[in-house]
DNA sequence: GCTGGCACTCGGACGGACAGAGTGCCAGGC
DNA sequence: GCCTGGCACTCTGTCCGTCCGAGTGCCAGC
């Protein structure tokens, strides 16, 4: 176990780097923190965490940087959650207020996010399955053309033209809306399924072939939650990222255009409470040189989906972590009141 | 008036800078392309190039490279559109036809534009205005609350939440679901403040005030056009970009992300035809040292939004103009099919 | 009007010298 | 036993001078 002051030496560390981008020595240190002990002495734990693994040296008369697992360790033991400040509270609800869709709602989230943390921002759509029927809607638009319109109540709606194996009245039109709402709304999607599963029963001959296909369409557009959508922001910032950059900047860019690597990165973080991810703990590796801190967010206690941040592994955790935690708790409420 | 020689050097002066990304020199001209001259001449050739600023020397001893100017003078006179061949053709046909729903449209279209022109892709969600009403949805999700959904021949659909002024019974709603469709169903967005004017006249007193907000509501969405939506994609390939990398990219990415200016540096555009923009000639700073290549697509002969791709100046501009012209082709084809 | 030749210029690469930052280690002091 | 000051060492980044090559402009000749 590592003494009360090595940690306090990792601490300073990481926060020295994160602040200069540069690889920090052991008198800086003693002039920039008040420690107590001079810079041999530091230099002694700096040996030590290095032996442990926590810190490395780029070239032999550099300074030290922490490794991931130093990050681990700052971000696990040493460092809490900044909080935001009354003001940036209020700013943060005074800017997600002004949305007047579901859209609208995600891209200000990701705008506010990109900006609070100046880092790159991801923000999942409210997932489908997790969420429960507002509505149905089944619209005629040609005599064997319907659409279907699904309504949930985090506010998202999803549409898919269904055309029918044969012509469909509206009174059978009707009939099949007001069965179909009378079962599911209200519930959560991933009981449809079995909800609807006898419906065709109830219907005339000639109409089953239509009301199964509506219903199989309908049955698709839930499954297809592989087909999430995701929207960034604040790319921008990753040309804060380091000198070395069109080296580290592209398989990042690269790993963003890929909706299926982000959403599997925060689908991997745990259901409830912030998760960050380091460096290498990252499956991905084109983000092996980037943090990711996410947290699920939703309108009542149980998350509908997550959002997160995406930045160098050089980064301020706790200001970042209190952000997202922040803008995560706002946007819930914001989907509930909608 | 410029030699026709003269024109064919800066036409290979563009191609190689294009190709290689270098200054190119007297020399290396005659070697690659054969001009039948001697370098020399060329070298004169070059210096009247120079005199009429369609060339510039980074520095004294440095070959050519093009002009803003220079390049415009490529675009308009000396190079034509490359056509897709006949695979790639039907490449792009397939990757579009297994789109779903308009959002996976568009997402196809940003990633298919992005990868064949491998660069930044943009493209405008099919506008409100320009399009037609297929259908307006009104759904009572409480006693005084209804949901109002818009769909337009182009697949668009957006929904806006209403909340009533006075509780608003379900023989109201069919009411005005029947007389607000049998007005604007199939006319153009434009048209429609004009045809509901006075569609509150024909209501009961109590439900005026239901009405009055439902339209100004419907209103108020078609007027939002300024929230047009679109989608970006390929940023990755600014890491191609250049060696200055970090100084250059940065803008970009900020303007790419500031939808205003793209929807601005699409709308700037001509309306019909292919527009290339060149370094300069793009009103936005950020962007001075990219070139936009952009065009209009729609269903019918009429285009309803634009799509193109933001590149570096020095960019191989027929391949370019090619893929975005046979990209919007096709895109129009699939909208008119859905 | 084209061409070969020639002198000139400039940037990029190479290499040595140097300063500065940081380290590891050791002997001495509390 | 732990901390400290001192010292030798190592490495990087920078500065400077040199050199080479590419490319140019100009000129005289065909």
């Amino acid at each position: 176990m590592l003494s009360e002051r090595r940690l306090q030496v990792l601490r300073a560390i990481v926060q020295d780097y994160v602040g200069t981008e540069e690889p920090v020595g052991s008198k800086a240190l003693t002039e920039r923190h008040n420690l107590g002990v001079s810079p041999a002495t530091v230099r002694n734990d700096m040996a030590a965490l290095e032996d442990e693994g926590f810190i490395a040296q780029p070239h032999t008369s550099a300074g030290r940087i922490p490794t991931d697992k130093g990050y681990r360790l700052f971000v696990d033991k040493l460092a809490g959650v900044k909080p935001m400040t009354a003001p940036e509270r209020r700013a943060i609800q005074n800017f997600l207020d002004g949305a007047v869709d579901l859209d609208d709602v995600v891209a200000r989230t990701v705008r506010l996010l990109a900006q609070l943390t100046r880092q790159v921002a991801v923000v999942q759509y409210p997932s489908l399955t997790r969420s429960t029927v507002r509505h149905v809607e089944l619209l005629s638009l040609a005599p064997a053309r319907v659409m279907l319109v699904l309504i949930t109540d985090t506010g998202r709606v999803e549409q898919r033209m269904v055309d029918c194996p044969a012509p469909f009245g509206e009174a059978s039109l009707a009939d099949l809306r007001a069965r179909l709402n009378s079962r599911v709304a209200g519930r959560r999607f991933a009981d449809v399924p079995r909800l609807v599963e006898d419906l065709p029963e109830g219907f005339d001959v000639e109409d089953r072939g239509t009301v199964t296909t509506v219903l199989s369409t309908l049955l698709e557009t839930l499954v297809e939650e592989n087909e999430e959508r995701l929207m960034i922001g604040g790319t921008a910032n990753l040309t804060r990222f380091g000198h070395d950059f069109p080296l580290t900047i592209r398989p990042v860019l690269e790993a963003l255009e890929e909706q299926v690597v982000l959403l599997k990165l925060l689908g991997e973080a745990g259901d409830s409470g912030m998760t960050v991810r380091i460096g290498h703990e990252n499956a991905y590796e084109g983000l092996n040189s980037t943090s990711v801190v996410s947290v699920g967010y939703g309108s009542g206690n149980e998350a509908v989906a997550k959002l997160g941040v995406v930045g160098p592994t050089r980064m301020d955790y706790p200001g970042t972590m209190g952000a997202v935690r922040a803008v995560a708790r706002y946007v819930g409420q914001i989907l509930a009141e909608s």
